[in-house]
DNA sequence: TTCAAATTCAAACAAGCGTTTAAAATAGCT
DNA sequence: AGCTATTTTAAACGCTTGTTTGAATTTGAA
């Protein structure tokens, strides 16, 4: 059974049904590119429902979003901190090593729930012009807040304007490269003939970002 | 006077009016988010001429791609063919560096011209359910084959598969980078004080994905 | 100047969009 | 069972989308 919502059961609210439908075809087809109508039909539900349980497509949006980020932000948020309690300094691996567990456990939580967050995550941050963004930063501002100490800690040579771009470049790969992970997981089976899942693309992405964030200053 | 397009004359012609407009607007507001309608009057033209000049809107998207990769793509290919030819090993900072010339190149072809292409490579990998990489990749071979040769030269360690990951992880970097640039060089303005234009972006982000390729190989 | 080709134009098209409405159905409490 | 509040429903709203049409206009060579 399913903290988010119920897969498969007939006895499910129309609220949950709509949900889990819409995050599938947002993560998908992004929020531009996703109608009502594919929604509530592919969720079986009334065209109207949409506008009746949540107000607006925006507000879906919002509540697509909140569902993971209630679960994740507080984990996040706890594994950041307890980088930052003690007195030993972290490498930027563990910094972003920390990401892994709460981001795996949205899998426990949802179905492939890693994998429709960040795709949708990468989503907000391309379509409907940042409005996404604003919503999470002002909405979950202790994510980024403690994200920054840790990185801080482990690397305090690092200016505010270069830790700025750094970590905008981290995001940029993260979040590019979950939202195009499906066609990049066909392309490496097809050519390497390698079962990867998104567990193993976070493997291969946290080496890349730490090495990044690390990279010597220029002058 | 600029090779694509003419600023602000009036004599030019309705085909060019309207791939000026549109490349804007495009890169402003993605492919999906724009109108034919917002295009056609910003150009002052009728709203039929699209679809008599270019046949649909997904052909004026491909148009308004080619005009900047047919200058992009042959100076790109001889920047990293050189890099190749000679006996000496390059290293992974001169590959990422032999991006900077054809790309800034587009700045004296059209104002703004770098920003705005890399802007519409960004939405072109977002937006429309990846045609745009479709079409760039079938069209313009030569450029990833020759990218992949210079990086593997500079780092033959580094396998086929570890190499695909590295080069999308940086692919997502300068994508997601350059289609939210306006916003983050707000940011950059506000917070830091500090004038940052395009070519700026560009010094800091080659630091960052020259360390992430090259960082060590995950057991 | 004439005439055919190329281009521009206003208008309309069919289709899809998010949202609203008011009636019908259901649910939950007394 | 009866009544109220909640939810579902079909239909329509007003608007925007990309595209097409056919007539008006401009162009350029003979």
């Amino acid at each position: 059974m399913n903290v988010i919502g119920v897969i498969g059961n007939k006895n499910m609210s129309t609220k949950n049904k709509i949900l889990d439908s819409a995050e599938i075809l947002f993560a998908d087809k992004g929020f531009n590119g996703t109608s009502l109508r594919e929604i509530t039909s592919q969720a079986e539900v009334n065209l109207a429902a949409v506008n009746y349980h949540f107000g607006s497509k925006k507000e879906l949006i919002k509540a697509v979003m909140s569902r993971y980020m209630s679960e994740l932000s507080p984990r996040l948020e706890s594994a950041l901190g307890a980088l930052c309690s003690n007195d030993v300094k972290p490498s930027l691996i563990e910094v972003f090593s920390a990401f892994i567990e709460p981001l795996l456990y949205l899998n426990t939580v949802k179905e492939n729930g890693t994998s429709i967050f960040l795709q949708l995550l990468g989503r907000g941050y391309t379509d409907s012009q940042g409005f996404l963004r604003w919503f999470l930063t002002t909405q979950y501002p202790n994510v980024f807040i403690g994200f920054t100490n840790a990185v801080h800690k482990a690397y305090p040579e690092l200016s505010a304007e270069e830790m700025f771009w750094r970590l905008h470049f981290t995001m940029g790969t993260i979040v590019f490269t979950m939202s195009s992970s499906d066609a990049l997981i066909d392309i490496a089976l097809n050519d390497f003939d390698r079962q990867i899942d998104i567990a193993g693309v976070i493997k291969q992405v946290i080496p890349y970002v730490a090495a990044g964030v690390a990279a010597p200053i220029i002058k």
